[in-house]
DNA sequence: TTGAAAGCGCTACCAA
DNA sequence: TTGGTAGCGCTTTCAA
């Protein structure tokens, strides 16, 4: 900057107006400077500038996911991302693959960097950690999961709901032996969803079988031997419900290795690109990302530009998407 | 920093020396000192150090991607992620969407925000805009595509190879009325893989029925629009090649929908989640995605770390994987 | 409309 | 082992 203004004749301040298109520089002089600038690739320094400047705003969030590779996750990045791109906001992503201590070192990372606020799905059961920073004022909003133990926005999906329209619909066709699998329960959502499912089946009076049941799955590969046990069993389940999609994608793998995909009734929770192209098509407890990533951004921006409110909590109800795997009766 | 040094009774000095780790300071300082940190809640200003620092180490790269959201690049954004993290070093994702000029603003936008180095899947057909900042010491590695006007790193998938052996392997299975189906040409691995497969044809003595290319397809809806529209031709393709992921999908939707899935063979070009569970599991040209990822971390790492050799050019061959939709026989 | 000087939070350099 | 001073690139404040 020191060098541009040499060559502009004109004083480091001079510069500094062009650069930031401050009015009150004449045309000529503002030629000449911008002509230095280009003559020398001269690019502003926006940290050097932020550190000036009092308010601190580094047009920087920072976004910390489940894993930017899964589809859910990403997404959710391209929503964030198209709100922050018309503010000429950045975007920090980076994946916690459901472990504590990541979240904790990742959050640490980006706020040395001075973030300007932070979505976060949640890795720890609990927040208490960021407490300060939001009383400090920092913009947080928790999506997927809600906080416990700090105040701070959230946009999560109605588990419960979603789960007891899965159970409604299965027993709705006539099952009764109906198999359940899921993610670690330690997950406030897939505990949710397996409560949510357990009362749907109560409503109608029925109870879930223990035996029935497969938590702590992580992939879908465990996913598929988890199930292909389960259906070698005395008595198989006449229908599964898979309440996270890559447990899904597990289960339609172990149906199709076993010839049962058009015999056995499945149901999915959360939807995934060519759901509907499989054979038979995936039915899918959908919730609707776009919709959640919209959401979280308004959130987020809203309190970036100073929103003081009391936190909100928007729960997105999430849909039955009909499409041939759950509508298989019971043979 | 200033009122942790006050708290502490030491020096501003010992406080960054203790913040940063540097040796020469005695336990009962250290002890003062991070018991004050810890009080005041005082956390390092990241861009102030790397102000002051000659080096300008930001701990910050760039990461331009076609779209975050799609599995190519969210799966190339994880690859580098998980090179990153070890280093401590935080990533700015951003998506082009095809879009040049988007490319230029994003470009523009990172470099004010002095990043240690800079991925880039183009958007733009040249970079000669690129050409001082790879002299100024810019680490810069391209992927997917080559740079044009600019010498720089890249890592590329052989799409000439790989739209050689889908020929061959279509041509193998009997098929003489193969269609094409293609991105915009104006990319360049979109035209690579056009002209591939039509070398992959002229090797078999065939050459590629002009009416059956369609070429500048954007989405899977505008592939299966344009798939249908040729399979109600008088003489329609007994075969497809769909030369992208999201392309294919659309194929696979068109097949579906005309009730041809077992009758007329596909092959996509890039492989993506699930295919193998259609039915029929779909054939494709696989690019090794986590492969590319880490070599792009390694190329664009060794060049932060002061590796001024001249540019790499890392080739990656694609594999043919055999699922069935690629071993139907002509009708 | 333009400029000089001070200082944002931090670290390099040299001195104690 | 510890501390003072200068200054990174920029913007603020105030004066010209």
């Amino acid at each position: 900057m020191r060098d541009v203004a040499a060559l502009a004749g004109v004083s480091l301040k001079t510069v500094s107006r062009v650069v930031n298109n401050e009015a009150g520089v004449s045309p000529v002089v503002t030629a000449k400077v911008e002509r230095a600038v280009l003559q020398l690739g001269y690019r502003h320094n926006l940290a050097a500038s932020n550190l000036r400047r009092g308010d601190a705003r580094t047009s920087t969030v920072g976004a910390l996911l489940q894993d930017v590779s899964n589809s859910f996750s990403s997404s959710l990045l391209r929503a964030l991302e198209d709100a922050a791109h018309q503010r000429d906001v950045a975007i920090l992503a980076s994946s916690l693959d459901e472990e504590p201590s990541r979240e904790r070192t990742l959050v640490e990372s980006l706020l040395r960097r001075r973030v300007d606020g932070l979505l976060i799905m949640p890795a720890t059961e609990r927040q208490d950690y960021l407490v300060d920073e939001v009383r400090g004022g920092l913009p947080l909003v928790f999506v997927d999961r809600r906080p416990q133990g700090v105040d701070a926005d959230s946009v999560t999906v109605d588990n419960i709901s979603g789960a007891r329209q899965a159970a409604h619909h299965l027993v709705g066709q006539g099952h009764s032996r109906i198999a359940f699998l899921g993610d670690l329960t330690a997950i406030q959502t897939a505990a949710e969803r397996l409560s949510g499912f357990e009362s749907g089946l109560a409503e109608r009076d029925m109870v879930l079988d223990p035996r029935l049941v497969v938590t702590e799955i992580r992939s879908d590969a465990e996913a598929m031997a988890a199930l292909l046990e389960v259906l070698a069993r005395p008595s198989p389940p006449t229908a599964v419900f898979a309440a996270r999609n890559t447990v899904a994608i597990g289960a339609v793998r172990a149906l199709r290795h076993s010839g049962l995909s058009s015999k056995v009734a499945l149901v999915g929770f959360d939807d995934f690109p060519l759901a509907d192209v499989l054979e038979p098509g995936l039915t899918v407890v959908r919730q609707d990302v776009r919709r959640i990533g919209e959401e979280v951004a308004r959130l987020l921006f809203a309190r970036i530009d100073g929103d003081v409110s009391p936190p909100h909590h928007i729960v997105i109800t999430p849909e039955l998407v009909v499409r041939g795997s759950g509508e298989i009766r019971p043979q």
